[in-house]
DNA sequence: TGTATATTTGAGCATATACTCAGATATGGG
DNA sequence: CCCATATCTGAGTATATGCTCAAATATACA
């Protein structure tokens, strides 16, 4: 009998059972508070896309135009608008006009460096 | 007269209209291979949610049992379940049984290292 | 063998996502 | 002012996602 037995904690007013209850605690003492959290999973998810991974690696080396990211990724150039609105509001990328063409380019360098320790992982 | 003119070019049997065609041609050289692309895509998709990505961090910490994430994170046992196929079909975690207890752990010591660089980044 | 606990599984469902399509804006040049 | 080009916008839609619920397994122990 060397496995543990489950406690049962209240939590948030419910009733959970827990196996390692200090584990637990720990784990919750490090988890990153809620905005972070969320700002975290929402950088990852939209990188966990293909389209908008593409545009974000193009981009990595240098802006592109709205038509120009449309052509690289295949879809149409509404469907890389609504793409790049995304990524606007979450701060991965800008846009400056040049007459009627807008570049895009990446805001935050983080980004920039995630993907290519990611690429590096990926490599090995 | 700065701007440049529109080139439309043949791309899979279609029109497509292009501004900077040179630099298209360039990123589509150095995008990944469609393989390497969804599984990099593949990955962050799986941290782009939030209670995956609490258990990926917790698990940094030591492994854990099912009912125990399930506390941590606030979800049930079952959802707790599907979520972890998940990640073991992904290659991200993997368990070992020890009588009806089922720990996780990760699997690849890329993914402690990628959330560990991008907590780095968040906080600056 | 029978019961309890830990976990898994599959179906069903509500929401989120990514696209298309039609029409709106913005800019530049006759 | 009018037209062409580049981009944006909102509604609609098809699919993906993440959950719940009920029932199935797996292991331990009496």
């Amino acid at each position: 009998m060397t496995a543990k037995m489950t406690t049962v904690v209240e939590q948030d007013g419910c009733l959970v059972k827990v196996v390692h209850l200090e584990r637990v605690r720990r784990a919750r003492k490090r988890t990153p508070s809620a905005e972070r959290l969320a700002r975290m999973s929402g950088l990852y998810q939209a990188l966990g896309d293909p389209t908008r991974l593409r545009m974000l690696l193009a981009l990595k080396d240098g802006e592109m135009c709205v038509c120009d990211l449309a052509a690289l990724t295949d879809t149409s150039d509404s469907a890389m608008s609504h793409q790049l609105r995304r990524l606007k509001d979450l701060a991965l990328v800008k846009s400056r006009r040049e007459g009627q063409i807008l570049y895009y380019f990446l805001d935050d360098h983080h980004v920039a460096e995630l993907l290519e320790s990611t690429l590096q992982h990926l490599s090995h």
